[in-house]
DNA sequence: ACCTGAACACCGTTCAAGT
DNA sequence: ACCTGAACACCGTTCAAGT
């Protein structure tokens, strides 16, 4: 009489896949995520998913591409450094919505979407008049700091999450002979003495030197 | 008559666990490593190793730091920023060698000796004399290069290994008109046009920063 | 063309039994 | 105190069978 399935989904195809793989990341983390929870998600049997996907690998390329997909790409009606600043900003607060893409983002070889983006990134370097040297460690030093950025801040949140008063409090306590400099800086984020726009601050620090090293000549 | 095991290994201990994970995964790479397969290559049960290493997280972490103790400690001899383009050189060669390392680092919470290379760290740029949110900052970026910049140089070298021609240079011709800044940064790579020292490059952008943003206040 | 259950070769880890 | 095999609950994926 009652159907079996709350949603039979009678024609899978990738982009449901993707959206209930990537939903499901967001809520518990990349290393829970498998291939028969997608499926329970889905209310379809596990091999389902592989006629639209060719295994769990390509899944995840396609998560990461599609989270990539979010990001504002960068408009080139500002100076180049503003047009740079808005568009990392929008790469850092996609990948702190999607905590796991960061990782995968930075493992993986870069689908379509994420190729697209980087090719607008180089675009706006290179039209900015930049020297070609500048441009190639430029791209290397933003796209860096996206990423790298991300990863420190998510794993630092994660931390304190998971051990929050235990570690963080009981560490400056216990620590402060063996760590004092770390616990200083450990107190400081806690009290949020160095607040502000910390991924902002850093980015113009490379922004800038980028600017000056293409000014005069090295 | 002939013994079982090659090395019989009379008493186990953490130490030895540790080496072996970590000489495999630097031979097959962190998705590979598997208790059982460290466990075969001590020539003992699985089992053997939970009487040492609480579960393999704690492995995991083991692992992480005894990498970390190899990379040079910063030396007050010299200036702050030759004594932090030394260390972090050290740091990142350390990575190369260990290519897992690099993503685990960034994902695991602190053990003691990663504790200690970041109180080193925070330290140097103490006794700088530079200003508190400069320290702060600093520190975040200069960890985030090290760990960030390994990232994305192994995650290159990986695609490059496994597709080589295949990719690079059918890339090259097939998507010069879809990403064509993409395919000159690409090119760029293959000639080694921009070569030169890009990690040490990048870091003396973010040193210089930090020096002028220390200099005059903001 | 799409779906799927059974089966296979792997995991990490618990437990109870050995020395 | 240390070791360990059997067993359990999971994986990703192959295959053969269904519609």
């Amino acid at each position: 009489m009652t159907k079996k399935k709350p949603s039979p989904v009678r024609h899978l195809n990738k982009a449901q896949i993707l959206e209930a793989a990537i939903s499901y990341a967001d809520r518990h983390g990349a290393d829970a995520l498998s291939m028969r929870k997608v499926a329970d998600q889905l209310g379809c049997g596990v091999m389902s998913l592989y006629n639209h996907v060719a295994n769990k690998d390509e899944m995840l390329d396609g998560m990461v591409d599609s989270v990539v997909a979010k990001i504002e790409l960068p408009a080139l009606e500002h100076n180049w450094k503003e047009t740079m600043r808005r568009t990392a900003e929008s790469a850092h607060t996609v990948l702190l919505i999607h905590p796991w893409a960061v990782t995968e983002w930075s493992m993986r070889v870069p689908g379509p979407v994420r190729t697209r983006y980087m090719d607008a990134i180089l675009k706006v370097l290179t039209e900015a008049k930049l020297p070609p040297r500048t441009v190639y460690s430029g791209y290397h030093a933003i796209t860096m700091h996206i990423v790298g950025f991300s990863l420190q801040e998510i794993a630092y949140t994660k931390i304190l999450k998971t051990d929050l008063a235990e570690l963080a409090s009981d560490f400056i306590e216990t620590m402060s002979d063996a760590y004092p400099y770390m616990v200083d800086h450990v107190r400081a984020h806690l009290d949020d003495e160095c607040d502000g726009d910390e991924f902002g601050f850093i980015l113009d620090l490379i922004l800038d030197g980028l600017e000056r090293s293409g000014g005069q000549p090295t």
